[in-house]
RNA sequence: GUGGAUGUAGCUCAGUGGCAGAGCACCGGGUUGUGGUCCCGGGGGUCGUGGGUUCAAAACCCAUCAUCCACCCCA
């Protein structure tokens, strides 16, 4: 065995052929889901303007300022790995003026994002997303709707029971008059705050919170709550965000706590727990951000939408066996190769996943092979069966053996498989 | 970015200064043409990497890289 000579870079992962088979069920199952749900997939460059999201997710953000693979390409554009899937696809909207051509649009995406963040379990700098955004919809009926259909694809992959922390962060003016607040509530006692929250008083007050430090924690009980400053319509459409969720079965609490990381969120917005071996993992998180297309250049377009961290999600399934092949054919002799061919054709063409052993070596080493990969018959073409015209047909699992014309072979496999 | 733990065979790990190991996996064999169980055998590691201490380093020291945990933040 010899030394690599180049490794991964930090915090990438390969998937690799073992694994793979779990992201692609996961990814079909997503497709199946919101496909229900009328959402088409759009494909995003990974490359973005650098300004795209710095507009989009705000400037004083941790992914911003400190979390972007950004660079200057050759010709002098500055340009950046997307950290997230939502700017693009609000770019591309406005770019395309698709709001000129339909009033709704639905789409999803799903694909690798990239923030130089410190790796740990669940935390990738290549990681990868699977997302869903809605335009031109107001809240809360559509904000219900896709939270449901995320409920909807966690079940159906295995994930259950997940529970849905939901919030309001005020839109526009509310919002700003919220913050300002906290910060005058925290600031007041500022010498009492650690470290980080006095840069937080700056950079994020909501944040302000969230703190574990028990004398910044014990702030937070007397602190005006985002609830004293919802105006009657806000807190209306909680309420009904809430029963529409309710109704559709899903399990949500209102937490005050909860803030997005990301600038454009108004209104709205939620993170979706699941529980895992090692405790509840945040998988996915979404939200209304109905400023966020005028932002860029469009016209007022209310919009919401979410992300679900799919190594999160994988992270919390078992793991399961790549699909085993149906038929596997035995060649003991270089005059058998042709027959096995042309029968591995035929089996192909008839849907049946179909190998041989490309080292040709013993039949016994081919038929370990064939068990290896979890072959449920093989076909053997030995010396005997080529001259009566003949193919042994075994049954893995049973153990027997019989045999078959050889231009009746595939059919006898696909009939006992029951194809 | 900060603090901490870990890095030995493909995988899980034992080995605390004196010849690099186990289990599993992989490959082969157990007479004539047949897998899974069992038995026997085999390949594979400059002990993450680079320095240092020592007669002698997988082990001790320093650095570096990677992974994991906590913080920060987030999917």
């Amino acid at each position: 065995m010899g030394k690599p000579v180049y490794q991964k870079v930090r915090g990438m992962h390969d998937i690799l052929p073992d694994a793979s088979h779990r992201w692609e069920a996961v990814e079909a199952a997503y497709r199946e889901v919101v496909g229900l749900y009328n959402y088409r997939e759009i494909r995003n460059p990974l490359l973005e303007d650098t300004g795209l999201f710095q507009r989009s997710i705000g400037d004083d953000t941790d992914i911003v300022g400190k979390e972007m693979y950004s660079f200057t390409d050759a010709g002098g554009d500055e340009l950046t790995l997307r950290p997230e899937g939502t700017a693009g696809v609000v770019r591309a909207y406005v770019e395309h003026s698709i709001a000129a051509v339909e009033a709704v649009t639905k789409c999803y995406y799903i694909g690798p994002m990239f923030r130089r963040e410190r790796p740990q379990k669940g935390r990738y700098r290549q990681f990868h997303q699977a997302g869903a955004e809605i335009f031109g919809a107001p809240p809360p009926v559509v904000d219900a709707e896709q939270v449901v259909m995320l409920a909807e694809f966690l079940d159906r992959i295995g994930l259950g029971g997940a529970v849905v922390l939901f919030n309001h962060l005020g839109s526009g003016e509310t919002r700003r008059r919220y913050r300002q607040l906290l910060s005058e509530h925290y600031g007041a006692r500022r010498s009492e705050l650690c470290t980080d929250c006095v840069r937080r008083l700056e950079t994020n007050p909501l944040r302000l919170l969230d703190c574990k430090v028990e004398s910044c924690a014990k702030m937070k009980g007397d602190a005006p709550k985002m609830r004293e400053i919802l105006d009657g319509a806000d807190l209306s459409l909680l309420e009904r965000f809430r029963s529409l969720l309710h109704a559709a079965g899903v399990e949500a609490r209102e937490d005050d706590r909860l803030v997005r990381g990301l600038d454009y969120y108004t209104g709205i917005v939620y993170e979706v727990e699941v529980e895992a071996e090692r405790g509840s993992v945040v998988v996915a998180g979404g939200g209304r951000y109905d400023d966020l297309v005028a932002g860029l250049g469009g016209s007022e377009t209310p919009a919401a939408g979410f992300a679900i961290g799919l190594e999160r999600v994988l992270d919390c399934l078992p793991e399961s066996p790549p699909a085993s092949v149906d038929l596997f054919v035995l060649v003991p002799s270089p005059e058998a190769e042709a027959t096995a061919a042309s029968l591995l054709l035929e089996a192909r063409r008839a849907g049946l996943r179909a190998d041989l052993d490309p080292r040709a070596g013993s039949m016994k080493a081919q038929m370990k092979r064939a068990n290896k990969l979890g072959s449920a018959y093989v076909l053997i073409l030995g010396q005997k069966e080529l001259e009566a015209g003949t193919v042994a047909v075994k049954d893995m699992r049973e153990g027997g053996q019989v045999d078959v014309d050889v231009a009746a072979a595939v059919k006898h496999v696909l009939e006992r498989l029951g194809r």
